[in-house]
RNA sequence: CGCGGAGUAGAGCAGUGGUAGCUCGUCAGGCUCAUAACCUGAAGGUCGUUGGUUCGAUCCCAGCCUCCGCAACCA
């Protein structure tokens, strides 16, 4: 925590790439906790601002307008739509969810440049780089491929060969190339703007070394290797025809690097939203310009030096901005043991997980809290997410509320009974979480959510052991006082419950209000035992949370086997060609064409199937290992197969095959026997 | 050997220079108001590996191995 005393928090999340849907990684990296931690403070009541919005520039949305036959412009207006009404579905509660195209964010960040650019505080430097003259556009060194310098194997990209895995620059590739197009590559001069990070080096050691030891220590650790290294000039525009225009004479052609005008989305998506509600928001520059406003960055991991450094520079050298307070920045989610990629298909996207598991919005964001990658990677699994919502969701939470309520409307129809005289015991119970509120905000201040998130359930699992231990239903029996005050105070933890996960689980805390006729939470009153009045009638209990049955877990996890399946179809390579051989050395192999008579699976056996063969010379008997490849053997009679005749005999299983049928082994690994292409006579020869 | 983060019970994760913790799972018992839920107890770990500092290391230091990021459509 710093020392200054702020007014206001802007907390920006990272702009997620308009290039394909969000997905868990996505939500548990940044959005989950960054909303987490904006619910809370609107709950203490503190003026905050949650700034959000798609990156919608760089080279991979053009890349992919290219590949579908459509627009730049469809691309990214169809993801922003579909990010947008996934977030807003999910309730990650944006104030602002704009977009880089923006008219605002345009001249925002063209003038941001400007000024820069007027103010000196850019170098201009002159390269020669590699030019495709057909498409005519310069490529990036990933784009441009050739052959190694030092292995000389070919297909090696500009930054790096993979065979042999040494970095590379791309003016040492040998005969480079397009690796789009295949089209060979010229070299031509052009002009681009770096802003000099090594100026700032000094600045950034003092501001992030010395004065924000308590960010996390990947950020921190982060940030010291970058300076430790000493920083280098960075460019900041790029040829390309798509983005903001340099706003120079003579720079036609260039625009600014998406890294450069990302990152002041956050500024431009703030100023549309203030320009556009100034009587509830206030003006744009109060959030950025003023010393009292609070800035947190939201991001994952592989971001933490943009906006710890690049984004940073870019502030100060401007001159009238504000610089982040901290950057809690999360490791990464692995999915099912393999980490997540949008290319590979490896992601539970939110869009489709909100189709397939609807109104279960609150299970995702707390099984993604509960498991949040905060000190390293984590895995998410879907075992693991049912047993989370069956073991912990539903029996500890919604258990507990179902149990008071119930038994509230068995004995007390309905209406909140008298609190009474409490015993020491009631009073034990109660000191467990009289400081629940204290707990929760230290956790959260820190950016501790999982842990806070646990303290939350606890408070659940306190109160199921509180009517374990007092026995309610046995009580009512003989003393119908005890069980009112019993009553009372379960009825008051779970009222403390729709508080305490408001900024967790703000679904299921809206429900549970409605059930216990709680108009709103009052973060004030968190930890006290005079939330619900006497007398005061509370409803007929619904389940708060559903079990989730095994199909609906197998049926992602099916899914999830058949992209690894296609993935490894798509990623299968033909093998290396064997050692050189000669027709002599073919010809010495009988291969022959015969009919399938009978084909069946040899009893006992996995793997053969016993076929009889017409081979024009009276009949033989081959037997052979493809029976998981042919479930129904049926289908193999009739056809003629390709096999190979002056084999030795050899038995299997006690039967004698006498040669070997020729089948081709598929990607997938399966089998496929060959035949031929029109009709011939059994038993002639192949060659 | 580029730099940073991480490697802890069957699984997922906390944590600290002094007898190793949480959740789930497993096993046993209790309870029966409750969504076969809840409560209690137990078993289960040479804290990646090798060496060093220390009276004492899971923690500090050094080397090594593995995974991830920086770095390619990815938070």
């Amino acid at each position: 925590m710093s020392e200054k005393q702020f007014k206001r928090t802007l907390v920006t999340s990272a702009l997620p790439y308009a290039n394909g849907p969000v997905h868990i990684g996505h939500l548990a990296g940044v959005y989950v906790p960054a909303d987490i931690y904006v619910r809370y403070l609107r709950l203490q009541g503190k003026p905050v601002l949650f700034v959000g919005g798609s990156d919608e520039h760089g080279v991979p949305v053009t890349i992919r307008a290219r590949k579908e036959g459509i627009t730049t412009q469809q691309v990214v207006d169809r993801y922003h739509n579909l990010i947008k009404d996934s977030f807003e579905q999910f309730g990650i509660s944006f104030d602002v969810y704009s977009r880089t195209t923006s008219a605002v964010h345009h001249k925002l960040a063209s003038d941001f440049f400007r000024k820069l650019y007027d103010d000196g505080k850019f170098i201009q430097q002159t390269t020669e780089q590699f030019y495709d003259e057909e498409t005519k556009e310069f490529l990036t060194d990933r784009n441009i491929r050739g052959e190694c310098p030092h292995c000389h194997s070919q297909g090696a990209y500009g930054d790096q060969c993979e065979k042999c895995g040494r970095t590379l620059s791309p003016d040492e590739l040998i005969n480079p190339y397009n690796a789009v197009n295949g089209n060979p590559l010229t070299k031509r001069a052009t002009t681009h703007w770096y802003l000099p990070l090594d100026q700032y080096q000094q600045w950034l050691e003092q501001w992030i070394l010395e004065e924000h030891k308590e960010w996390r220590p990947n950020v921190y650790g982060q940030c010291k290797s970058w300076l430790d290294g000493g920083l280098r000039p960075r460019a900041v525009t790029r040829d390309l025809n798509w983005g903001i225009p340099v706003p120079v004479e003579g720079a036609e052609g260039k625009v600014l690097y998406v890294w450069f005008d990302a990152p002041i989305g956050y500024i431009s998506n703030t100023k549309e939203l203030c320009d556009a509600q100034p009587g509830k928001f206030g003006k744009w520059e109060t959030w950025w310009k003023d010393e009292s406003t609070r800035l947190i960055h939201f991001i994952g991991k592989d971001n933490i030096v943009f906006h710890c450094i690049v984004f940073p520079s870019m502030l100060k050298a401007e001159g009238s901005y504000i610089l982040p307070d901290n950057v809690p920045s999360n490791e990464f989610l692995n999915l099912e043991g393999d980490k997540i990629s949008t290319s590979r298909n490896w992601a539970v996207w939110l869009n489709e997980y909100l189709d397939d598991f609807p109104g279960k919005q609150d299970v995702l964001r707390y099984v993604l809290t509960a498991n949040a990658p905060e000190t390293k990677d984590n895995d998410f699994t879907w075992a693991d997410f049912q047993a989370r919502n069956n073991n912990e969701l539903v029996a500890i939470y919604g258990n507990f509320v179902n149990r008071a309520l119930v038994l509230t409307h068995k004995y007390f129809e309905g209406k909140v009974p008298a609190q009474g005289v409490l015993t020491d015991y009631d009073n034990a119970t109660i000191n467990e979480f009289r400081d629940i509120k204290l707990r929760l905000e230290q956790l959260l201040d820190q950016f501790r959510f999982r842990d806070a998130q646990k303290e939350a359930m606890n408070l659940a699992r306190i109160g199921n052991k509180y009517l374990a231990d007092t026995e309610p239903w046995k009580l009512a029996k003989t003393d119908m006082q005890r069980t009112a005050t019993i009553l009372n105070l379960a009825l008051q933890i779970a009222a403390n419950l729709s508080i305490a996960f408001e900024p967790f689980l703000p679904f299921s805390s809206e429900k549970l209000r409605n059930m216990l006729n709680l108009t709103n939470a009052d973060w004030n009153r968190l930890g006290n035992t005079d939330l619900l009045a006497e007398s005061a009638t509370v409803n007929e209990p619904s389940l708060l949370f559903e079990k989730i049955d095994d199909s609906a877990i197998q049926a992602q996890l099916d899914r999830l086997a058949r992209i690894k399946k296609e993935n490894e179809a798509a990623a299968w390579q033909a093998p290396q060609v064997k050692a050189p051989t000669c027709i002599e050395e073919f010809d010495k192999t009988d291969i022959r064409v015969g009919t399938v008579l009978e084909c069946t699976k040899v009893k006992k056996s996995d793997k053969l199937l016993q076929f009889k063969i017409d081979d024009g010379m009276g009949g033989r008997t081959i037997l052979s290992g493809i029976a998981q490849s042919y479930p129904d053997p049926q289908e193999l009679v009739g056809k003629q197969v390709l096999f190979i005749a002056n084999f030795p005999p050899r038995k299997m299983m006690g039967i004698e095959s006498q040669g070997m049928i020729l089948s081709a082994v598929n990607a997938d690994g399966k089998l496929v026997v060959t035949t031929v292409s029109k009709p011939v006579r059994n038993g002639v020869q192949v060659g």
